[in-house]
Formats: structure tokens, C-alpha cells, sequence
DNA sequence: ACGCATTGCTTGTCTTGACAAGTATTGTCG
DNA sequence: CGACAATACTTGTCAAGACAAGCAATGCGT
């Protein structure tokens, strides 16, 4: 799902077309994950990458399921996050010692660094998203994202 | 990213958290093809799959190229889509004669009958979802995602 | 007609998402 | 305490998204 290489400076390929609501959603949100991808691609990360790492900065000493809920993702794909970003010497991985089935995760130095380096235009980032949008859009475009989570969680999967 | 396999009947397992809205979008999008996943499902196949087929079935001898459009992927993702449903035996994909390049995909029968049940259910679970918007609101979030697409065309790639 | 760019598709690689199944540790209840 | 459930992770599998690189067919300019 990442995008590892590429030369900088072309354009976003595609513009969503006219379709449902609902494709639509999916649409942007992957145009976003890749914009962030490849943003974030000359730093050697992908978005999730950057986010794991941003998080465990905030909340030291955090544990692979508290990242869980906030990097909306199962276990597995966290356990597999950390493995990658310990391979690159950014994250390190320890046995907790009151229950010694938690693991602490912890950035190195070079993880610590490259954290700086995020947040710093993660934020410029967000502004330019919504930028043309107004306060109150933003809120408007939260609340119904947030409704329609919320339906998806009170539907019954239905047979066919 | 597809589900194949599930015992059904479980809600959906995440709720999103209070997040940037950007992060929303990513989450709720990806709940929302969770949940198509898990509808389609019981049929032996994933959204990309399904939209796929419905659409070769509206454009007869449709081309891969016209699908990658529709289908917000790209030529390979298109390929290798093509690939699961031809060994599903839904679709078949045969040279074209004007341009043998390209090719030429029609539905086999078990496909067509695929497509029935597909178009019924399909718009059931789009009223669903946008249940308790009003069409007003239905519009004006596709004009706040529509807008916020725009916006990561028009924004240049920043170098950290 | 020839060389060369373009187009349409395929294949290889890496990362992620979702699920299942497994291991180790801890918690709980009789 | 001992059986058993619940937790915290890990690992395996399949589908998909994004990119690069490749091949074959077509189009174009001279």
C-alpha cells in the first residue's frame, strides 16, 4: 500500500471521478494516504510508519495495543509496523516487566530525531488539507464522518 | 486489504476515535470497505471485485483501461483484479481486434448471475449507510470531500 | 518505410489491511 | 492450588494499493 520510491514533483494522478457517496469516501482517502506517503517518502517512512512514531513519542513507553486504537488498525498489522521500524534502528521493542506478555516500545535517538522532523510540517500539512474550508466545515465534515461510522457500526451485514 | 474469510454476525470491531480530521476520513473510509467486504462476502468475493463486475456488466466490452477509471486503481491493480475473476471463471478476457493490444472483458454467465444479486442488495446498503443524512447533508458531504480532494490536487509535494 | 515515442497491459516488489490460528503470560473461580 | 478463560503478541495467508520496469502493438514524423 506504501509507496517506497518515486521522483518527486508530479502531479497526483487521479481526480475522483463522479460517483456514489460512498465511493467517493474511499476515494479521497486513499488520494490522502498517498499524498502523506509520499510526503513523508524522503524521510524513508509511509504514513503509519510516521504515525506509530509520532505516537510513541507522545505517550512514552507505549504498548502495541494502546497503538492499536490509534492508528485505527488490528494487532497484527502493528506488530509487523514495529518489526519494520525496529529493523531501521528507529524503534526498539523490550519485554514490560509487570506483565511480561506487553512489550514497551521505545524511540532511539535516530527515531527521536526523526520525530522532531515530522511534526514540525505534519501540522503545515493538515492546514493545507483544509485549507478553503472553513471552521465550521471542518466540524461539519467531521460530524459526518463521524455519523456515518456510526451507521456502519449499527448495520447488520445482511445476506445477499 | 480483502476479507475472505469470516464467520458472520460480528460487529465491526473499531469505533474511531476522536482524531484530526484527516485521520478520520482514513478511518471511516477504511471501515466502510471493511464493511462491503464483509457483505460481499458470503459470495466469494471483495468490493473491488464486485464493483468490477458491475461495471463491466453496464459498459459491455469494457477494457481494462476505461476500468482503472472507475475502479480509482491503477493498470496493474486492474491486471491482477482481472486475474482472481477469470480464475473465478466470472469474466473473460480475450484480445481485441482493432487494437491487440488491448482487451476486451465480457461476463460469463455465472458472472451475469453474480450481477443480479450484486445490483440488488448493493443499493440497499448505500441508503443504509447514509441513513439519517438528509439529502441536503448527503450533498454537502460530497461537496467537503469533494473540495478536500481538490485540494490535495492543487498542493505541491513538501520537502521536510 | 524507418526509427521512435506512445499506449495497453503484465509482472515484480514492498507495504498495509483483515482475518485465523498459535504461543506465552496473567487472571479468575471453584 | 489447578483448570480454564482472558490478554498481549506473533505469524501465516490472501487481497489490494502504489510504484517500477518490461513487452508487444500502434501511431507519428520525416
Amino acid at each position: 500500500m506504501a509507496v517506497q520510491r518515486r521522483v518527486a514533483g508530479e502531479p497526483i494522478r487521479l481526480a475522483v471521478p463522479r460517483q456514489r457517496v460512498g465511493r467517493l469516501l474511499i476515494g479521497v482517502a486513499r488520494e490522502l494516504r498517498t499524498f502523506v506517503d509520499r510526503q513523508v517518502q524522503p524521510l524513508g517512512l509511509t504514513m503509519q510508519q510516521a504515525e506509530l512514531l509520532v505516537w510513541t513519542h507522545r505517550q512514552r513507553g507505549a504498548t502495541p495495543t494502546q497503538l492499536t486504537e490509534l492508528l485505527l488498525t488490528d494487532d497484527a498489522g502493528v506488530s509487523r509496523l514495529v518489526d519494520r521500524l525496529e529493523a531501521k534502528g528507529l524503534i526498539t521493542r523490550t519485554v514490560r516487566g509487570r506483565d511480561r506478555r506487553s512489550r514497551d516500545l521505545r524511540l532511539t535517538p535516530s527515531g527521536r530525531a526523526l520525530v522532531t522532523r515530522l511534526m514540525r510540517f505534519a501540522a503545515r500539512g493538515n492546514e493545507k488539507l483544509l485549507s478553503g474550508l472553513s471552521a465550521e466545515e471542518t466540524a461539519q465534515l467531521r460530524r459526518l464522518l463521524q455519523r456515518v461510522s456510526a451507521n456502519l457500526h449499527t448495520m447488520p451485514l445482511e445476506s445477499p
